[in-house]
DNA sequence: GCTATCTTGAAACGGTCATTCCAAGTTAGT
DNA sequence: ACTAACTTGGAATGACCGTTTCAAGATAGC
């Protein structure tokens, strides 16, 4: 009986995920959203809700879409250490060049905004650590059966800090930092988890 | 002949600073600066000009008091590794802990606002990431010198990991990170720079 | 005490913010 | 063709944005 939606929710979303993404959430307003999208106010706020239910849609579709893919393949590579520094080759390609260049990671900006006070993106900002930590686990747990480790090298503290590392270049990123910069720092990371039978 | 400033600057730049880097500079409006320092818009206006000049100020006060100093105490210290361990456990602590907990760093909430557009602040935020790297670097020298960096390892790429690592630190902490955490992972990047015979 | 020069208070500026409302349009089942 | 259920266009909402303006107040040198 009723009436049919007259877009793809899904590409609507899509379109406003890459704003927030570029611009901040904080800097796009409602406007930017209709402009960009094309439909209009009733269709948005009766399809998402306010801004802020908007941008919590946004961030889950980045992480489904975005980040955790990258952490799959990720955690399913067997080659350890190979498998890490093909994650941060793929990143560093990522955040300097093409498309989406210096957009950062819309998580990772996240953490830095005042919209990390909503209980549900906290609650997402945490998940996505904790998926990120664990796939750097499982390639490292890999590496280690494979003797790639330094000995005495614990994998749950080294899978922290090349997390922590990927939020650093992903920061770093979008002020312009140089890619082979980033290359070189990964790879000197890298080199200092390894046993140095392995490069 | 004239007449002489009411309130002192200094003290309502640094009311500012705190604003800013709680709140974020989106969020907080003009108004919410008028509220906090207690003078009114004229004189505002005509100490430090608009509100983006009114953040570059607040930025760089930022970084001469607050970052400036600590990566000069880091750079002379003179205990190589220790000296880069008690860099991180200051940062963890002021970051986790007391007035300005889960406020994590201006610097590098900017990175990540749309704030960095502007040529002013990206130059303020390259100038900030030199200085934190060139004193991770001193200090990271010192430490080769005293045969405390494992064989191999190049104290510049050294110096950008721990860089960028401050950074996931700061980040991090912002969204709640537990500093026992970032304690155990800071200690495992020394570890895994620093050569068996020191710990 | 007068004056030149700055500061201050308070109101007002046009613009944009997120959100709401409603009449008109569209659809699927009867 | 009629209707119930929903979507859409577009205007309107009041609140807040950063910024400007200007008369009144304060100060230091004469």
């Amino acid at each position: 009986m009723p009436d049919v939606k007259h877009f793809d929710p899904d590409a609507v979303l899509e379109t406003v995920v890459r704003l927030f993404w570029r611009q901040g959430v904080a800097t796009t307003g409602i406007q930017d959203v209709v402009t960009a999208t094309g439909l209009n106010r009733s269709s948005l706020y009766a399809t998402f809700g306010g801004k802020q239910e908007l941008y919590r849609a946004a961030l889950r579709r980045y992480t489904d879409q975005r980040s955790r893919p990258a952490f799959r393949s990720l955690a399913q590579d067997q080659r350890g250490l190979r498998a890490v520094a093909e994650f941060f080759d793929g990143l560093i390609e990522a955040r300097c060049a093409g498309e989406h260049a210096r957009w950062g990671c819309l998580v990772v900006n996240a953490h830095a905004g005042a919209e990390n006070g909503d209980p549900e993106v906290r609650a997402l900002l945490d998940q996505h650590h904790q998926e990120l930590r664990d796939a750097m686990l499982a390639a490292l747990v890999t590496a280690e059966a494979q003797g790639q480790l330094a000995a005495g090298t614990d994998p749950g503290a080294a899978a922290e800090l090349l997390a922590l590392l990927a939020y650093g270049v992903n920061l770093r990123s979008r002020a312009g930092a140089d890619a082979g910069s980033l290359h070189m720092t990964v790879t000197a990371a890298l080199q200092s988890l390894s046993s140095r039978t392995v490069v």
